[in-house]
RNA sequence: GGCUAUGUAGUUUAAUGGUAAAACACCGCCCUCAUAAAGCGGAUAAACAGGUUCGAUUCCUGUCAUAGCCA
């Protein structure tokens, strides 16, 4: 039977910086695609940037540049992160202003619409373009967001349309009890059955065109634009070509369990909202949203720029290279609860794990195998540890790490024991057994290894099959200033 | 303000109603195949105050701190 997955990230807002986090949510759903191709899933990865919205407007306003041009310079950026980090290269790309997407996202609005669930009513509310939520009055602060004291807070009050999430209350609470595991963590499910149990509101999913007119079309009304979240959260259907190319949604969206990797800030719109929007179209579900953690500064205080403790991904890959960024963000970084980065934890697990764990350990075999081996070892017949696999089915990358770099250490452990390399001196046979182990093993942990650390794996796998010793793969460093 | 979660070595994380584990950093020893790497040994930890219990880091209550969600 075919075998199809389906994973996408988050849409990064392109008026954002890539930053870290986002690294991050590339990376891991990056490796969970890998892996999911390592077991022969036909697997289709998705992210993208969303586009449109008055945060973006403003912005390119400000800097007096045409709209267009403004979020293509600045989706280019996201293009050139997922370059760096290596990135699976079929990845697909998706921009909420793509009219492939925007027609989709227009279809999803009719039929929600002739389902019943769009309505036209006064909106008046306080607005935060910053968070692009409505904000009560108890939540802001000398009328200003607390979030984005910047700001200015926008007040509102035109006819717009709504889209009735209301009515999704109790089929959301049903289709959450029937699916524990449909958010991970445990903790960010309870955190969603907690809101959505205490009532929802509907929300506004359209500006006046002529205030705010970078949006996609609303259908049947030129007077009105989509507003973000309808808009921005269909894309993980338009990317399949939905509506128009039925084939590929059914494959990965009806039958490729549907996950979606998302930071703890998109709750919400991904486990709650766009579910509803599902429903409210009649279609099938996501399978899982996996929310990942805030990356925070040496302390645990927020990354900012006026605190001067951001970390810029781009400075990492060009000192230390891409996988050892892609090492750091899954297991240096807490999967759900995130964890404080700095440079100095940066360079110690790079030192530690890299440099003297998985690289020195390439070299110490490989040089025995050079030297003592009639020919390269035959690992044809090596199979993979079921706890690894365990850990990435339940997306603990982290836990697979530590899984490998204990196999690691056995393996120096064992080297340092036997002493293959004293008795090469006298019993040559003997030591070619212990080497020809040493190097199965290696190979074992270069293909667990794989889908985290792609270009190390491939490499140690390379060298193996050459027989021959590499270069230091994690060259020694000092402490980046 | 309400709700929820969290508080464990210098740091980042585990497990657990009965001797608190690991990694990094630190100190000592040791090896030479290796990237001044590896291995072995050592010191160091439960926010605070009560309660339940033969026994609490674990369960309960309160205080404080942090984070998230909501108003």
């Amino acid at each position: 039977m075919e075998k199809n997955f389906y994973i996408t990230t988050t849409l990064p807002y392109v008026n954002a910086r890539p930053h870290l986090g986002h690294a991050l949510e590339f990376v891991r759903a990056d490796v969970i695609a890998r892996y999911k191709k390592m077991l022969g899933f036909n697997v289709f990865f998705n992210t993208g940037t969303d586009e449109h919205g008055e945060k973006i407007w403003n912005a390119a306003t400000k800097e007096n540049v045409k709209v267009e041009n403004y979020v293509k310079t600045n989706a280019q950026k996201f293009k050139h992160l997922l370059r760096d980090l290596n990135i699976l290269e079929d990845i697909h790309f998706i921009r909420t202003t793509d009219p492939k997407h925007i027609r989709g996202a227009q279809k999803l609005w009719e039929i929600v619409s002739q389902n019943g669930f769009i309505y036209k009513a006064n909106y008046k509310a306080k607005y935060c373009v910053g968070c692009e939520l409505e904000k009560t009055d108890s939540e802001l602060r000398d009328n200003k967001c607390p979030q984005h004291p910047n700001l200015d807070i926008v007040e509102i009050n035109e006819e717009n349309y709504f889209f009735r999430f209301s009515a999704f209350q109790k089929k959301l609470l049903d289709f959450y009890s029937s699916r524990p595991d449909f958010v991970l963590p445990e903790s960010r499910m309870k955190e969603i059955v907690s809101f959505v149990s205490k009532g929802l509101r509907d929300f506004s999913i359209s500006r006046l065109r002529k205030k705010m007119p970078w949006g996609a079309p609303v259908p049947k009304d030129e007077e009105h634009v989509m507003y973000v979240w309808f808009d921005a959260l269909a894309n993980y259907i338009t990317t399949l070509g939905w509506p128009d190319d039925i084939s590929q949604f059914n494959k990965f969206w009806v039958n490729g369990t549907p996950t979606q990797y998302c930071g703890q800030d998109n709750l919400r719109q991904q486990a709650a909202m766009w579910q509803a929007m599902l429903m409210a179209a009649g279609l099938p579900l996501s399978y899982q949203i996996v929310v990942n953690g805030f990356v925070t500064g040496a302390g645990g205080v927020k990354m900012s720029k006026t605190l001067g403790n951001t970390i810029d991904p781009k400075k990492l890959i060009a000192y230390y290279g891409t996988d050892a960024l892609r090492y750091y963000v899954v297991r240096h970084i807490h999967p759900w609860d995130g964890s404080a980065v700095s440079d100095e934890s940066f360079h110690e697990a790079y030192s530690a794990n890299l440099v003297n764990g998985l690289g020195n350990l390439v070299s110490r075999i490989l040089t025995m195998a050079e030297r003592y081996l009639l020919g390269p070892v035959d690992i044809s017949e090596e199979s993979l540890p079921e706890e690894w696999r365990k850990n990435l089915d339940s997306f603990r990358i982290d836990s697979a790490c530590d899984f490998i770099w204990k196999r690691i250490s056995d393996l120096d452990k064992a080297i340092n024991e036997e002493e293959a390399f004293k008795i090469a001196k006298k019993d040559i046979e003997k030591a070619r057994k212990l080497v020809s182990k040493y190097v199965k093993e290696l190979s074992i942990i270069a293909k667990m290894l794989e889908p985290i650390l792609p270009q190390t794996s491939l490499e140690i796998q390379k060298y193996i099959s050459l027989n021959k010793k590499p270069l230091p793969m994690f060259v020694r460093k000092e402490m980046i200033r």
